[in-house]
RNA sequence: UGUCCGAUGGUGUAACUGGCAACACAUCUGAUUCUGGAUCAGAAGAGUCUAGGUUCGAAACCUAGUCGGACAACCA
């Protein structure tokens, strides 16, 4: 009988399959090095949702293991790098909420021992100087299922190898001329152990280095020996490096150093956008979005700017899980994600984006009547605010119609409706212009419902948001939708492109009319437009033109009621 | 035709490592509500890619197959 095992109760909180190796590599005492974990971006673009995941797995197991996480550029290609990445990475990873401390890195700060590494493959005899062009080496590689032919320069001797490798540093050589290979196995199964270049020849000053080097490691040639001089002890990355493992586990061999854990996840995809770099900034580039911070790009960058918090985003990167398969994520899931956020935090306020003009016949021609509203029924301490309330008004066209469907709680003729924290209006008469279209609906008002409740406790089915017109702010807002019409624009038909998918109604500008109070809005301050949706001033705004952007609707069942019944 | 990896409701992730499949999102009901929001209660939905095998017992282990993905930059 085994009573000693755990007691029912003691719910077991499933973990990932990266974290049951880490556990078992904590549990085993031969280890007593810490949990060191790092992200390894390459500055060469901006971060999107999918490094997300990585950056929330990678800072987030060394913190659940109290280890430590390194943020590490990756920058060993000075023709496709650049310092603006660098800071834009940086500053979003800290908007995230990760912490590296001292711990930022460069590959490029390790340039001079991975030559000695270099080095010392060539006094092995298991590195070799190679003249062959790039298109040479391609053709002599093979293919999965051919074996590749050796190169002619494959067995020069040690002296020679280190003398050219040498004059390859001191810039003898031209871009492209001769390059450093490992002299592993041409035959093999897997081609990146069919003699990988491991250093080439670039004269390009690099942004951190200079002019010091011209000659430059290939990424699986400092990858993994950046780990290890880091003493990595788990280096979580994407699925893509499988193959690559073996090679790795070579060079960690023959220069008998400390070796680091590869563990492979699958990287994230998400449905309605696109998620590769190239991509990403090809759409930039071709200004299909405006900018890396686009609000519809799914870039971090993108996602402040539309509304998103980092705490969404940290929770949506831990409710998706990890696992090697691959995957299709809804977009729906993100989007509860900052719902679920921005329902606890946002204050809440009315603002009208399709007016359509409410004259309260009965109310006196300059009274204005004050009531609270509450700024968010889901945290009290939020507090209160007043609004105000006068003769003309403005109310969503959406919420007035001539001739409703049975299931319609909202205005209409006859209808009495509820005008959120203010007054029961009954509309009594209809104006229209000449082309049959409503201008302005007549309403009275009950006096006796200040404050949006009768005495008589009588009930009214719906309740509308308003702004008082003389008292409105008008601002511009923009509605952003998804930025593909497609589920997967990846998955393309012939003769097409992403691009071809690519939804024309991604971004619609409007004006709209918001309760006074909205002029104390900062940059980024986030808000919900009662019964509208989630918005947040946008950097855009100056002086005399608040801007908003839509992050998300609010979810709607009525929409969903109307298409139902059509 | 090679090597490596993967396959569980519509989607994603679990299943205490062999004891008759759970959670979240999405969907649908109903209750409640001064947001057709939120909240609460409930429902439906997979028998775990297929075929064999091991076992008292298989999503899990073995074998074969099927399907999907990755790999042939002097990119990372």
């Amino acid at each position: 009988m085994d009573n000693l095992k755990n007691t029912p109760e003691e719910k077991k909180v499933p973990i990932n399959f990266i974290h049951q190796i880490i556990e078992a590599y904590i549990d085993n005492k031969k280890n007593n090095r810490a949990v060191h974990t790092r992200f390894p971006p390459e500055p060469n673009g901006y971060l999107h949702i999918g490094h997300a995941k990585s950056i929330c797995l990678n800072f987030g197991t060394a913190q659940k293991y109290n280890g430590l996480c390194n943020l590490r550029f990756d920058d060993t290609n000075p023709a496709k790098e650049d310092v603006e990445y660098v800071d834009s990475i940086r500053e979003d990873v800290k908007w995230l909420g990760f912490d590296w401390g001292n711990r930022e890195y460069y590959a490029s700060d390790y340039f001079e021992q991975i030559y000695e590494y270099a080095i010392k493959l060539i006094n092995k005899g298991k590195a070799y100087v190679c003249d062959l062009t790039a298109e040479e080496i391609s053709e002599n590689r093979g293919t999965p299922t051919k074996a590749g032919i050796e190169s002619p320069y494959r067995d020069r001797s040690v002296d020679d190898n280190l003398s050219l490798f040498q004059r390859m540093r001191t810039g003898e050589f031209k871009d492209g001329e001769k390059v450093l290979r490992a002299k592993i196995d041409m035959a093999s199964p897997n081609m990146h152990m069919r003699d990988p270049v491991l250093y080439r020849i670039i004269h390009t000053d690099h942004h951190r280095t200079g002019n010091k080097w011209c000659i430059y490691p290939m990424y699986d040639f400092a990858h993994g020996q950046s780990d290890s001089i880091e003493k990595i002890t788990h280096s979580i990355c994407t699925l893509e490096f499988e193959v690559h493992r073996p090679l790795y586990d070579w060079f960690i061999k023959e220069l008998e150093i400390f070796a680091p854990q590869q563990i492979e996840f699958a990287r994230l995809n998400l449905t309605y956008t696109v998620m590769s770099k190239r991509k990403l900034l090809q759409m930039v580039q071709e200004k299909q979005v405006n900018g890396w911070d686009d609000p519809r790009m799914p870039t971090i960058c993108g996602l402040r700017r539309r509304g998103y918090t980092p705490e969404s985003i940290r929770n949506f990167a831990e409710i998706i899980g990890v696992a090697k398969r691959d995957n299709m994520i809804d977009v729906a899931l993100l989007e509860h994600c900052i719902r679920e956020d921005l329902n606890k935090k946002a204050q809440r306020v009315m603002a009208v984006l399709n007016p359509l003009k409410v004259i309260i016949d009965n109310f006196p021609d300059n009274l204005i009547e004050e009531t609270d509203a509450i700024n968010n029924p889901e945290d009290e301490k939020m507090g209160k605010r007043k609004v105000l309330f006068s003769k003309e008004l403005f109310i969503e066209r959406e919420d007035f119609m001539e001739d409703p469907p049975k299931n319609y709680y909202r205005l209409s003729p006859g209808k009495e409706v509820r005008l959120r924290y203010a007054f029961y209006i009954k509309c009594v008469n209809v104006v229209k212009n000449l082309l049959g279209e409503i201008i302005e609906v007549h309403c009275t008002y009950d006096p006796e419902t200040k404050g949006g409740s009768s005495p008589d406790k009588r009930k009214v089915q719906g309740t509308i948001h308003w702004v008082s017109a003389k008292h409105a702010i008008e601002t511009e807002i923009r509605l952003y939708d998804r930025l593909f019409t497609k589920e997967n624009p990846d998955d393309v038909e012939e003769g097409k492109d992403f691009k071809s998918y690519l939804n024309t109604d991604s971004l619609k500008i409007i004006k709209g009319k918001i309760e006074p109070f909205i002029k104390t809005a900062k940059v980024g301050e986030k808000f919900q437009f009662e019964r509208i949706g989630y918005f947040c001033a946008d950097k855009d705004t100056t002086e005399n033109n608040l801007i908003f952007n839509r992050t998300l609707t609010l979810k709607d069942s009525w929409t969903k009621e109307e298409k139902k019944n059509k």
